[in-house]
RNA sequence: CGGGGAGUAGCGCAGUCUGGUAGCGCGCCUGCUUUGGGAGCAGGAUGUCGCAGGUUCGAAUCCUGUCUCCCCGACCA
């Protein structure tokens, strides 16, 4: 029997049109009217405050409190930092005018008498503002390292917009810090790639490969940018999360010094380091499924949804009762150390349709009560990341209530363990090794769903990097990063024939 | 920002070429019948046709401008 899915979309037909659909579908977001700005709608928004949450939480493990910066940053602050004036004047929002005043024929215009007199950029990142608190907050080697962190939005004006993966507009956090010398910073640098790296892996259930960026891929003014890039389903790349070693560049810009042991002025070594609602696409197009969403538990703003089932008549109290003390059964129980979140999902509306909307939305756990449950002391269970069984049927099974509240806890871990094992797989499945020539590199990007390749090379610089990103751009390819834990080099340069000094990711990307 | 497509009810669309005052399906509301897997029948509500100008006796339809979305580039988290 074929499986009738909740999408009209499958993955398979149009990845694009699928992701948009899940996106509509889930009720994760949708557009506002204003140009590549999103609506975050509960749902989805209800995933971010999960990943705010315990990435938090990480970032005060490390010692790291939060705090706020303005919105609004002068544009002389940007004009400081050459390579970063270049990387974000192309997309920053400006404001010019504090006023506006009607035209006379029913229009309100910016008041040519309010004109600013330096115009304010809306922050499209904070490292110069910050910096500039920082000048501030360090003195002496005593005031070192400082660690900042805030959660904020931010504007950059992309040509072209996706849902969570480029919007003009987004959520994120971003880290700050100033250290006395080039080695402490760098320590810095590589504990926020793996406190991502350990925050996509076991939070997101999303395996990604941590490594360092080439060159051309350097956040504008950084002396060395690092990236956990994750394999969405198409086999594209799509960058997590980023940090960055900024040097003394920024320091410089912004004129964080301090007094040294021997009271010489020397300038801090910053760096910066963020993640952002993009994670949530990140999310969608690992782990959705052509039902839609398959959330992981410890993102699941509900983990078990209790849908009862209604019948408008003398037994619907009794359903009710027996599901609110379901529910506060369940409520009572740890799950990732915390406790489970369950919603009883009392709309009047018809069950069965109550239940396809938390499958779209990607419930871990959809629980399903009706009178018959409730005279035998059971539940009916439907797991979200085994939804059909072998004949095409939901696999929902009707389970004693007391086994089920006993074994909940353990499922929804086993579910968030099966989806990072799952996306695990097929990370490794996608990535190719061993191609030594740009024949067949060319030939394996031509086939569907390539994922990516791993390929040896010279790590060349200035022109001659520019050379090979213009021979892949043209095959639609970039290079994503330098693994980590990638074997040593022992052959040469696929791109120049040199003696390889190092393995590069080369893939789509989005 | 360049090339292409599109904006008409909550959603998906027809109507636009050939101007005459708004339609279909789904959804929604009401009633009845159903009820363990996305129900059926009947009745009903919902539109300044993206926005602003212009042409015309008359504009969803023609003209100009503009905004937003989608696809392909360029740009980028």
């Amino acid at each position: 029997m074929a499986i009738k899915h909740a999408l009209s979309v499958t993955r398979e037909a149009d990845f694009a049109a699928w992701y948009q659909d899940v996106i509509s579908e889930a009720d994760l977001a949708e557009e506002s009217g204003v140009r590549g700005c999103m609506v975050i709608r509960p749902w989805g928004y209800g995933i971010w405050e999960r990943m705010q949450k315990l990435m938090d939480a990480r970032i005060k493990a490390a010692g790291i409190d939060n705090c706020y910066f303005p919105l609004f940053i002068p544009l002389s602050f940007f004009e400081k930092e050459a390579d970063h004036v270049d990387g974000f004047a192309k997309e920053m929002a400006v404001v010019t005018h504090h006023r506006l005043i009607a035209d006379g024929k029913g229009k309100l215009v910016p008041d040519p008498e309010a004109k600013l007199e330096e115009p304010l950029v809306v922050r499209p990142t904070s490292e110069t503002v910050i910096g500039s608190a920082m000048a501030r907050w360090v003195q002496s080697w005593r005031d070192l390292p400082l660690y900042v962190n805030q959660w904020a939005n931010v504007v950059r004006w992309e040509m072209r917009t996706r849902m969570f993966l480029r919007t003009s507009e987004f959520l994120w956090q971003e880290g700050h810090t100033a250290h006395a010398d080039r080695d402490d910073a760098m320590k810095e640098t590589l504990r926020a790639l793996e406190m991502y790296r350990d925050f996509a892996e076991n939070v997101l259930a999303l395996p990604v490969v941590a490594g360092e960026k080439p060159e051309n891929e350097r956040f504008p003014g950084a002396v060395a940018t690092y990236s956990i890039e994750a394999m969405m389903q198409d086999g594209k790349a799509l960058q997590a999360g980023t940090s960055h070693y900024l040097g003394t560049g920024f320091a410089e810009a912004s004129g964080i010094k301090y007094q040294d042991k021997e009271g010489t002025q020397q300038y801090a070594h910053t760096t910066s380091w963020g993640t952002s609602t993009r994670m949530i696409g990140g999310v969608i197009m690992t782990h959705g499924d052509d039902d839609g969403l398959r959330c992981p538990p410890q993102i699941a703003p509900y983990q078990i949804v209790i849908v009862p089932m209604l019948r408008d008549n003398d037994e619907d109290a009794a359903v009710l009762d027996y599901c609110e003390a379901l529910k506060t059964e369940l409520s009572a129980l740890d799950a990732f150390r915390e406790p489970v979140r369950v919603l009883l999902d009392r709309k009047p509306a018809k069950a069965a349709n109550k239940r396809w909307s938390w499958v779209k939305k990607g419930a871990p756990i959809i629980l399903e009560v009706g009178g018959r449950d409730v005279a035998g002391g059971n539940v009916s269970a439907l797991r979200r990341d085994q939804l059909y069984r072998e004949d095409g049927k939901l696999n929902s099974s009707i389970v004693a209530r007391g086994d089920f509240v006993a074994s909940a806890a353990a499922m929804l871990e086993d579910i968030q363990a099966r989806l990072h094992a799952q996306a695990t797989a097929f990370l490794h499945d996608n990535i190719r090794r061993g191609v030594t020539d740009m024949a067949t590199l060319k030939a394996h990007f031509d086939t569907r769903n390539p994922g990516w390749l791993e390929v040896q090379w010279s790590k060349p610089t200035g022109a001659a990097l520019d050379k090979v990103v213009e021979t892949i751009k043209a095959l639609k390819l970039t290079l994503r990063n330098v693994p980590m834990d990638a074997a040593a080099a022992d052959g040469t340069c696929i791109f120049t024939g040199a003696p390889a000094v190092e393995r590069v990711l080369v893939g789509r990307s989005y």
